[in-house]
DNA sequence: GTCTATATCGGGATAGAC
DNA sequence: GTCTATCCCGATATAGAC
C-alpha cells in the first residue's frame, strides 16, 4: 500500500495549523493587554480567556502555566521596543542630534505602548533577575550609549557630565510622564485626555531642548 | 449602688488600650511594608500577619477588610511625604533656590521611602480616582508651584518654559531613578548597592544643576 | 482582644469527552 | 484543538471559645 495523504486530509492539516496559529496569537495579544493593565499578580486567566474569546483551558493547552504565558508575553512586549531604539542608538550622528532622535523615537514607542513601562517597573521589582536576563538575552546594552556620551565629553561637544546621570536623566524625562499619566492628567489637566496627549506630543521637543540646554557648554 | 470602677479594672482597661494601640500600630507598620513591596494585588493577609507577629483574624478584627486596611496604610504612607514637601513649597525664596531645596528634600524623602512611588504608580493605575481623592483630601496642590514658576518666567528670572513641563521634568528626574532602581542598579552598576546609593546621593546636586542649567537665560 | 477552627470563594490547573 | 466538569489550593472572611 502506497503512502498517501488524501486531499481533504491536507485541507484539515492546513486548517488545524492555521487555527493553531490564530488561537495562539490571539491568546498572546489578549494576554498582553491584560498583563499590561493588571501586572502579573493582578491578571486573571479567566479575563485573558474572555479577552481572547476562548476557554480558560485553552490557555493551559498552549502555554502550560500562567507563568510561561507571562514570559512569552514579556518577550513579545520588549521586542516591540528594540528594533527601533537600537537603530537609533547605532546611527552615526552627533550626540546632540542623536539625543533628538532618541527622544523622538523613544517617546513615540512609549506612546504606542503606554502600559509597558509601568509593567516592566512592576515586574522588575517582583523578580529582578528574571527580567534582567531576558533583557540581556535580547541584547540590551547601555554600555554603547554611555561610551558615546563619554566621547562627546572628551571631544568637548558637551559639558562635562557623568554619562550615567545623563542617560538616566533622559530616560526619566521620557518615561515618567507616561507611567504617571493617570495621576498627572488628573492633577494638571482636569483629566482631559486630549489635552494630555497634546502635552505629550509637544513634550518631545521640550525634552530635547531641555536636555540640550542643560549640557551645552 | 454607686458607680465604681475598681483599681484592677482600671489597670485592665489601660492594658487593653495600650495593647490595642500597639497591635493596631504594629499591623499598620507591617501592612505598609508588605503593601509597598507587593502592591495591593500581590500582598497576602497571611504575610502581613506574620510580619506583625499576630494572627490573621486580628487583621480583620481591627480593619474589617483587606481593602480598608489598604486605605489606612495609604493615608499613612503619603502623610510621611507631605509636611516636609509642603514646608519647602511654601518657603519664600527665589525659584532657583527653591528648586535646590525641593530636589534635596524630595529625594531625601524618596530615599527613606523607596517603595512608595512605585506603589503609588501601581495603585493609581488600578483605581485612579480613589487615590486622587485621598490626595485632594490631604491637600496636595500643584497649582501653588505652577504659579511660582509662572511668576519667575514673567519676572525674567528663568527662561520662558511651560511650568507644567518644568514641574514634570523635576518630578521625573527625582522619582524615576528610585522606582527603576532594581533595573538601573543592575544595568549600570553590576548590582552594586553601595555604588547606587552613592549615585543617588550625588544625584541631588546633579539634578539641581541640570535643571538650573536648562532653564537659565 | 486574641486565638483556633471553619466557611466561602476564586483562581490556576487537570481529566476526559468530543 | 476545543470544550465541560472538576480538582485543589490558597486567600479572605467569619464564628465562637477563651
Amino acid at each position: 500500500m502506497v503512502n498517501f495523504i488524501g486531499f481533504n486530509q491536507i485541507l484539515i492539516i492546513i486548517c488545524m495549523t492555521e487555527k493553531e496559529q490564530n488561537t495562539e496569537e490571539r491568546i498572546l495579544i489578549a494576554a498582553k493587554q491584560v498583563f499590561l493593565r493588571k501586572g502579573m499578580a493582578g491578571a486573571r486567566m479567566q479575563e485573558i480567556a474572555n479577552e481572547a474569546g476562548i476557554n480558560k483551558s485553552l490557555l493551559h493547552y498552549y502555554y502550560r502555566s500562567k507563568d510561561k504565558l507571562f514570559l512569552a508575553v514579556f518577550r513579545l512586549a520588549i521586542q516591540n521596543f528594540l528594533p527601533e531604539i537600537k537603530s537609533i542608538l547605532l546611527s552615526d550622528v552627533l550626540v546632540t542630534e542623536k539625543i533628538d532622535r532618541f527622544v523622538e523615537g523613544y517617546m513615540n514607542v512609549l506612546l504606542n505602548n503606554p502600559f509597558v513601562p509601568l509593567f516592566i517597573l512592576q515586574e522588575i521589582q517582583r523578580d529582578p533577575d528574571r527580567l534582567l536576563n531576558i533583557f540581556l538575552e535580547e541584547g540590551i546594552q547601555p554600555q554603547l550609549i554611555l561610551e558615546q556620551f563619554e566621547r562627546a565629553v572628551q571631544k568637548g561637544e558637551i559639558k562635562a557630565v557623568d554619562p550615567k546621570h545623563l542617560l538616566i536623566n533622559i530616560l526619566s524625562l521620557c518615561i515618567f510622564p507616561i507611567v504617571a499619566r493617570p495621576m498627572m492628567q488628573r492633577m494638571l489637566y482636569d483629566n482631559d485626555s486630549d489635552a494630555y496627549n497634546e502635552f505629550l506630543r509637544e513634550r518631545k521637543k521640550v525634552v530635547s531642548e531641555f536636555v540640550k540646554n542643560a549640557i551645552k557648554k
